[in-house]
DNA sequence: AGCACGCCGACT
DNA sequence: GTCGGCGTGCTC
């Protein structure tokens, strides 16, 4: 028997399955982890088994399976082959993709230690004061030491040097520990073990001479089984009484596995859910499909929540589990409450504030299948579901469904392949769908459901767009425009809300020199820094560098001024008209935990406190009664990003902001305040009008050769030597020219553009490139790009470059 | 990327 | 002999 192993420590340029005896008697089955010899010095590793085969081409000399890690397979067959597709597709390797699936808790670390094998070591080693001076650390330490220890006591290069002369030479031996970084947690179970009557009987007659063991059989008695540490509470017996009576076989103990779960509220519900009309259509529609992708366009404020209850009720009464994905800022407690509500037990939750132990806990609960209805943020769309029945999106436009770390994949991506694997139906829900997403619908690829109205046939709010340059001229240079405020005055006197959305994260903003205009730099990336009023210093928001606001300007000497704005300066702005208890700040910096997000919001209700001011987390979800009045400060910043989805973004989020108003009865409207007034983006999103938008952009995508009608993928080149890069990239392009002229690739139809400097090219001294390739992306051109980047990690000549590849990114 | 192997020169 | 330094090539 082979073994197929995807060893941890491949990297991308040797990555591929290796083959390993399976010696007699081991019983190894794929989805397990496996310590395998690797390499000439047969260093044990970890991998995981990939699939077992009977005949290799290589038989005979093959290194054998060490020891088998897993009791469980880690991953499925499916889970597999989805590992293989998302090594295949997003340029990684097999262990790259298996660490994206699986959750952080899984993994083990290792703990080195040396031991002395000769007593008479000092007669061996020549000329070594290190070697010595470890040998006798290590004497000291009893014979045997961590290597945690020693690190400790020497520097990292010269005590590296002298284990290894001393392993060399037999006078140490080193064994390696692994332990799970999360450990399962057990409790200890104790009932009881024979008839009630024998163990009160017992109980009675040792109420004097062994009072413990009687109150333990006595609440036994009552409970049938408890769990110790329960036991312990209200009687005072310790592990010793416990085990006492488990030797007079009055109980028994078993370990039963506790799961660490985040505890979530339930939401009061009002009623059963009932659909509307329209809902109810959608709803019949969609729960007859049994697989494919379909798009559910709704208009904000539809319903469509309501839609995929129904949906994941229905999937649950066929015996089948559901997985709902929502964007991270999407996932409020409101909507945690409400699936509590309707799913109690059956819900799983993940995101990104869990703490490991919940999180790999709930990975088990799903895994085992006691969890049948999924509620989670990007990475849940790796989760374990025993009988998937549907994968529903939710804002299947929203960028952060794309990671940002290797391997860069896009969760729609990873939802359809999964749903493909399943053959089960995926749902993509949106007010405002990307335009690929659009397009696939509109072309037949992908079904197309739509709901028209919003719920309570409430109309939309009327829009204003405030002209910014006007005001600029009016001698108004504030963020604040006077309709605006003079809106905001209106709302605060008719005891009204309001919420302000600023498309910029926290304190962000610049200082620059008054006298010749100089922005400070980071030293070592090239970015400007950002002024943080709390320190008084200046910041690199990508390496973390910073000196003291204080300083004049380095070429002029003159002094620096604040330029750009961020929440904080709005809300001095704001404070100014309004008095400063009267507005809610709402950002990166006062939000940290799902908890603290719920507790602001809580307080906006609860106090009514006139303004909320915010960043994209004002955007979504949020449902008040009383706030009749939204504006958004700068529609232009996601405009001029120079990212083919600027408007596509902008148009999305001013939509998602002016849905905020006019929730309640009382009604609403929005200002968009702009340099631009005249742009079509904003100009139709302030009429929102989705269709016309879409139509506007397609022809534009076409134009350019963007998504849909061609992927973008990019090679980003990265070291720390700036011309090195250059020239690699520079190479890479004329290589893969070569190749693209050949004819086997000859009806690719590549465009490649660059290199170019990446949107940061320097980060802390690490230079940054980028050719971009528009083009399809079908498997031929993976395949090539794939052996290009292999071929360019072998090459002597780049080494200290990296290269990573990234299709439809952000960037 | 690690890591061993091999060859060379320096030191004992 | 013995050891470190560095260049080269492989990883089932």
């Amino acid at each position: 028997m082979i073994g197929r192993i995807a060893v941890s420590s491949a990297i991308y340029a040797i990555d591929k399955p290796y083959d390993y005896r399976v010696p007699e008697g081991m019983n190894l089955i794929p989805g397990q982890r496996v310590l395998v010899p690797f390499g000439r010095g047969d260093r044990l590793v970890e991998g995981v088994a990939l699939q077992t085969v009977e005949e290799a081409e290589r038989e005979g000399s093959l290194k054998v399976i060490d020891t088998i890690l897993d009791e469980q397979p880690l991953l499925d067959q499916k889970l597999l082959r989805l590992a293989a597709f998302m090594r295949e597709r997003y340029f990684c390797t097999f262990y790259d993709a298996i660490k994206t699936i699986l959750p952080a808790g899984v993994w083990f670390r290792s703990q080195e230690s040396y031991t002395i094998q000769d007593p008479n070591w000092r007669e061996q080693i020549h000329r070594q004061p290190v070697a010595v001076s470890v040998m006798q650390t290590i004497e000291e330490l009893g014979g045997s030491a961590e290597e945690g220890l020693l690190r400790k006591q020497f520097r990292e290069e010269a005590l590296h040097k002298a284990l290894h002369y001393l392993m060399g030479k037999k006078l140490l031996s080193c064994q390696t520990r692994r332990h799970r970084a999360v450990r399962d947690k057990l409790e200890r179970i104790i009932s009881l073990a024979c008839p009630v009557e024998d163990a009160l009987h017992y109980a009675e007659g040792k109420k004097r001479s062994a009072p413990l063991q009687s109150s333990v059989l006595e609440l036994l008695a009552s409970f049938g089984a408890c769990a110790q540490k329960d036991l312990s509470y209200y009687t005072g017996a310790t592990s010793g009484v416990i085990n006492r009576l488990q030797a007079l076989g009055f109980v028994t103990v078993e370990e039963e596995e506790q799961l660490r779960l985040p505890r979530v509220q339930p939401a009061a519900l009002n009623g059963e859910l009932t659909l509307n009309r329209e809902q109810q259509e959608v709803y019949e529609a969609l729960r007859q499909q049994r697989e494919g992708v379909s798009l559910l366009y709704g208009v904000t404020g539809s319903g469509k929540t309501s839609v995929y209850i129904k949906l994941i009720y229905d999937c649950l009464s066929r015996g089948r589990s559901a997985i709902l994905l929502v964007p991270e800022i999407a996932l409020t407690p409101q909507l945690l409450s409400l699936f509590a509500a309707h799913f109690g037990e059956k819900v799983a939750v993940l995101h990104s504030s869990l703490r490991l132990t919940e999180r790999y806990d709930t990975w088990k609960k799903i895994r085992c299948g006691e969890a049948r209805v999924i509620l989670g943020t990007r990475s849940a769309v790796f989760a374990p579901v025993q009988d998937p029945g549907l994968i529903i999106l939710d804002e299947e436009q929203e960028h952060t469904y794309k990671s940002d770390q290797s391997p860069r994949y896009h969760a729609r991506e990873i939802a359809i392949y999964r749903g493909m694997q399943e053959g089960i139906p995926v749902l993509l829900g949106s007010a405002t769908p990307s335009v690929e997403t659009m397009y696939r619908a509109e072309s037949g690829v992908y079904r197309l459901y739509h709901l028209r109205n919003r719920y309570n046939q409430r109309a939309l709010p009327p829009v204003e767009i405030v002209d910014m340059k006007q005001e600029l001229r009016n001698g108004n240079s504030s963020s604040i425009s006077e309709p605006l405020v003079f809106a905001l005055q209106e709302n605060h006197r008719n005891r009204q809300q309001s919420i302000l959305f600023l498309n910029r994260r926290g304190t962000s903003s610049m200082l620059s020199c008054v006298s010749c205009g100089h922005v400070p730099d980071c030293p070592g990336c090239s970015v400007h820094l950002t002024y943080h009023h709390a320190n008084g210093r200046l910041m690199c928001h990508y390496c973390g560098f910073s000196v003291p606001a204080s300083g004049r300007c380095p070429d002029c000497g003159g002094r620096y001024k604040q330029i750009g704005v961020g929440t904080q300066k709005i809300q001095e702005q704001l404070g100014k008209h309004f008095g400063s208890e009267s507005i809610l700040r709402m950002d990166a910096d006062t939000v940290s935990a799902v908890n603290t997000h719920e507790k602001l919001l809580h307080r906006f209700q609860e106090e009514q406190i006139p303004i909320l001011l915010g960043t994209q987390m004002v955007a979504k979800g949020l449902n008040f009664e009383n706030v009749t009045l939204v504006g958004v400060l700068d529609a232009d910043l996601a405009l001029y990003i120079g990212d083919y989805r600027a408007a596509e973004n902008t148009f999305s989020m001013i939509t998602q902001v002016i849905g905020r108003a006019g929730r309640g009865a009382l009604g609403g409207r929005a200002l968009i305040q702009t340099m631009t007034p005249e742009n079509q983006v904003i100009r139709l999103a302030a009429q929102q009008d989705y269709d016309a938008f879409y139509r506007m952009e397609i022809p534009l995508r076409q134009l350019r050769g963007c998504p849909p009608f061609c992927d973008l993928i990019s090679l980003t080149f990265y070291g720390r030597e700036e011309e090195r890069i250059w020239r690699a990239a520079q190479s890479f392009r004329s290589i893969l020219l070569g190749n693209l002229n050949s004819e086997y690739y000859r009806d690719q139809q590549v465009r490649i553009l660059g290199p170019a400097p990446a949107q940061v090219a320097r980060v802390n001294f690490v230079y940054r490139c980028k050719l971009t390739l528009s083009c399809r992306n079908t498997r031929p051109l993976r395949q090539l790009l794939s052996h290009l980047i292999r071929e360019f990690y072998k090459e002597k000549g780049n080494r200290g470059i990296g290269i990573y590849a990234d299709v439809n990114g952000n960037e």
